[in-house]
DNA sequence: TCGTCAAGACTACAGGTGTAATCAATCCCG
DNA sequence: CGGGATTGATTACACCTGTAGTCTTGACGA
């Protein structure tokens, strides 16, 4: 069990993240529309936001559904499943694989706020009743 | 409070990290020993970990002390403030920078064992008495 | 002493990434 | 109906990364 769940994408790179943010959001928008909420914010061109497309739609991370003359664009990963992947690598990684380990250093360095862990501990009252 | 604490040295690659790994390890190591450490493991030669040892003194992660016609190796950034700004960088990219929703769907995803939880509550009592 | 060996410095080079510009086709407005 | 605006496709290009190879110099053993 436990299988490692192979990812068909490539991974996804911190610019190509915020067009996925986007369509996460909501789906279907043609690369203008994605331009609309991203280019102002980080200053990039509608050439930009293209090229990003191309290259997330070439990775197996984004559908591209034809309308008409252009495309609309909807995300091919769950955001859910890119978030655990990525948060499983830095386990990996940093941590040993252990993602208590990973708590455990949040907590330590304080960048666990006092809200933080009044949430983690209902949650756990939730996981473990 | 808080101050973001810019880090002094370029971000690290997986590459460097096995590298910096061996130092965090035991420091002061010429490049030859760190290669005894990684050379086997991830079929690299010694000139890639000469490469890395260099571009790694560069970003200003390591300190090469003079050590007759070589140098020793060691880090200049703490283990733990590198898997701190790692950790805190996911949890600002994919979690809005609330690290309760990291672990939140760390327990969703199951990617928490009972152990894990167990272990996290019990740290939990420990911060909050 | 002399040649070999080992160290770091410099160079290499393909593929990924950030950030666009240009081109060719086509649609829509006037 | 004609020309500018819009779209995706193609091309560009510098910098980063992974992974070495070569060069130069100095040390050490025979």
């Amino acid at each position: 069990m436990n299988t490692p769940e192979e990812p068909v994408h490539e991974r996804i790179t911190e610019a190509e993240l915020a067009v996925m943010d986007v369509l996460w959001e909501r789906p279907r928008r043609t690369a203008a529309e994605v331009c609309d909420e991203v280019c102002t914010a980080r200053g990039w061109s509608l050439a930009t936001v293209k090229t990003l497309l191309s290259r997330l739609v070439q990775k197996g991370a984004l559908a591209a559904e034809p309308d008409g003359r252009r495309y609309l664009y909807s995300p091919l990963i769950a955001r859910a499943a890119y978030v655990g992947g990525e948060s499983r690598r830095l386990v990996d990684r940093l941590f040993g694989g252990s993602a208590a380990s990973l708590v455990a250093h949040l907590a330590e360095t304080e960048a666990l706020t006092e809200d933080d862990l009044a949430e983690i501990e209902a949650l756990l009252k939730e996981l473990r009743p």
